[in-house]
DNA sequence: TATTGTTATACTCTATAACTATA
DNA sequence: TATAGTTATAGAGTATAACAATA
């Protein structure tokens, strides 16, 4: 039987794993004059091509405010350019400049480094009980989460 | 041995519960009318009972400013009360209210809530296996940031 | 002269509401 | 009338720099 100290420990190894790996990819970022907020838009913005403002404020789960400023941000750094939508002229599409394509591509070089560095030279069966115990932890806050959003209101305490 | 897209998706996993985690979080603490960062400070005051501005801002690694705004918010919530220092009159002494002693109460008992209910239902062997891999991780991102931090100025790509 | 905390200023992320131009 | 993006306004976290009171 295992004590509540020992999960309260485990909980505190996955909360520092938060803080640093928070930290680490704040100072990668930094390298490149990016934040998070911008890195992450910049990350969808790969993974879907031109698009617009909309459709950045649902994939990120912001307002279209929120996207104003960051496509300003990012704009003025010359990573991504505004261009007129060609069938809505309400709409600006949101592209890539030569520069903010190359910098998307060295943030999924770095996620591919990352993952390196953390994971190539962990032998296989410590691994592989990693992967087995993230899944079991991810699944029950999936689990947590949905029961809490979903109006039911209550939650832990 | 194993591929770099089993790593990349090990990561894909770590990425996820740091999601997933601080949402969960930010959710409780709304509840009780705290932020993460007001949060962070009562959970220092907790630990080190009524203190200066200044220990609370090298605590927490933050600006002298930036403390005198999380307390001014939290005195303002009834959390805590600002008093003069007995023995030097430029300090002033933050301390708990009743109402903040309580809430830093209820946040040390949420944690342990979280804990029972990400690993309670864990089998032992299973709960084995993810605090090794967590550890073995965590110590490679902390010779990471290390290195990083440590003037060399290099670091991935 | 050094330290504690504040005011002043600024930047980032975030939100809602009102408004413009267009569908 | 509904939608895309903007301006206006606001709150939270963060920083540096200048300054006050006190050591």
């Amino acid at each position: 039987m295992r004590t509540p100290e020992r999960n309260a420990t485990a909980l505190d190894l996955v909360l520092e794993l938060v803080v640093l790996l928070n930290e680490d990819m704040t100072r990668a970022l930094a390298r490149d004059g990016l934040t998070g907020s911008r890195a992450r838009l910049l990350w969808e913005l790969r993974s879907r091509g031109p698009c617009t403002q909309k459709v950045l404020a649902d994939a990120l789960a912001v307002s279209p405010r929120n996207i104003t400023g960051l496509v300003d941000a990012l704009a003025e750094g010359g990573f991504v350019t505004r261009e007129p939508h060609p069938n809505d002229r309400r709409a600006t599409l949101v592209s890539f400049t030569r520069h903010g394509a190359r910098i998307a591509r060295n943030l999924a070089e770095g996620r591919e480094q990352l993952a390196e560095l953390l994971f190539a030279t962990m032998p296989d069966r410590q691994f592989d009980g990693l992967v087995d115990g993230l899944e079991a932890l991810l699944a029950r806050l999936r689990a947590e989460l949905a029961a809490n959003t979903s109006s039911t209101k209550g939650g832990r305490r």
